[in-house]
DNA sequence: TCCTTCTATGCAACTCGTTGCATAGACAAG
DNA sequence: CTTGTCTATGCAACGAGTTGCATAGAAGGA
């Protein structure tokens, strides 16, 4: 498994509680890795256990104390090794893509909506990508050498666009599809 | 959970065993949507006694005999009923990019024979769509009105093809950004 | 001849992921 | 003044998914 990793890399581009973690896996994160709350508070747990990480008490005003995790010396090395072994190709799901083939054997007109919500959700997810490479990777750039971390997440981010930008134009393509059937009876 | 609409769908496509809906999540469908014989065969007991596929034994000479499943009316009731309900954005689960941006904390050119893994499994199984395409989709058109089932599964099929050239697209950009951090030290 | 691969199904044990619920103080809106 | 939302953590139960193993005959290659 790899949510334990991917919890890694959160905390050490920022320490934060599980909670806060929670928060990022449903914003920036979560948009190419998702978790709940539930899953990363039992996983955050054991790898306290395994001495993966750190915690410190973090006590507040007006809100409950946190608990704050950094990732330990163990943990850095984890993710090292992690690192250096080969993945597989992704495990996808697409369900949207059943849908589409299911429909031959139902009214494939009353997927129309449906595709239509999904376009709407990606151009949100696009402008919101957006916005954010033009909050932290636009203006001049900073003299000397640039930062690796800030590069290796623009790329990503990049690959989020790319992603969402196909996917419109493939959903532009499903909904001509299924008007053209639609028209043909 | 879905995978028990995959299988519908599957076997309505054509009814099969277990044996061979594991074969074709392994090649066609499981590009979208995979699943191992463990699963498929419990679930397709499951799905059985629920009175959603029938199922009829076919012995055979010189391999084991199957158990051929086709879709019952209560199947593709569910199937029906499934279809008209609105699904969730699907979640990802992106290991590449969170190495990438794990690399920051590593050494970041140890991650471009990993991409360039990545790269060729991709660039592999475009061609492998490709193929599928030519092979099914071209040639004359058939004479009379089309079948919807025929033009579903292009547009499926067209998803993928688009899915794996913006693959291909953002490992060459993520090639470079490496290549560069590489050369800047 | 032995080893592997292919067809075909399945059990058992385990880990991962989801859902529902609970607590509890602070604050804002109706 | 009650209801709802936000922060913050967690238990318990269940369902989904993975891994290892087992059987067993036929066919093909080392």
């Amino acid at each position: 498994m790899a949510l334990e990793h991917a919890i890694l890399v959160s905390l050490l581009e920022k320490p934060g509680s599980g909670y806060e973690l929670a928060r990022r896996f449903e914003r920036s994160i979560g948009y190419f890795w998702n978790a709940t709350h539930q899953q990363i508070y039992r996983v955050l747990k054991r790898m306290e256990s395994d001495g993966w990480v750190d915690v410190r008490e973090v006590p507040q005003q007006a809100r409950p104390d946190k608990k704050e995790y950094s990732v330990a010396a163990a943990g850095r090395a984890a993710l090292r090794g992690w690192l250096n072994e080969p993945i597989e190709p992704e495990s996808v799901r697409h369900d949207l893509a059943v849908k589409i083939r299911g429909a031959a054997f139902d009214e494939p007109a009353a997927l129309i909506s449906e595709v239509e919500r999904h376009h709407q959700a990606h151009t949100d997810r696009l402008a919101h990508y957006l916005a954010g490479e033009r909050r932290d990777f636009t203006g001049p750039e900073s003299p000397g050498p640039p930062d690796p971390g800030r590069e290796l997440q623009h790329v990503v981010l990049r690959g989020g666009i790319a992603y969402e930008r196909m996917m419109l134009a493939w959903l532009d393509d499903v909904l001509a599809t299924l008007h053209r059937l639609a028209a043909d009876r």
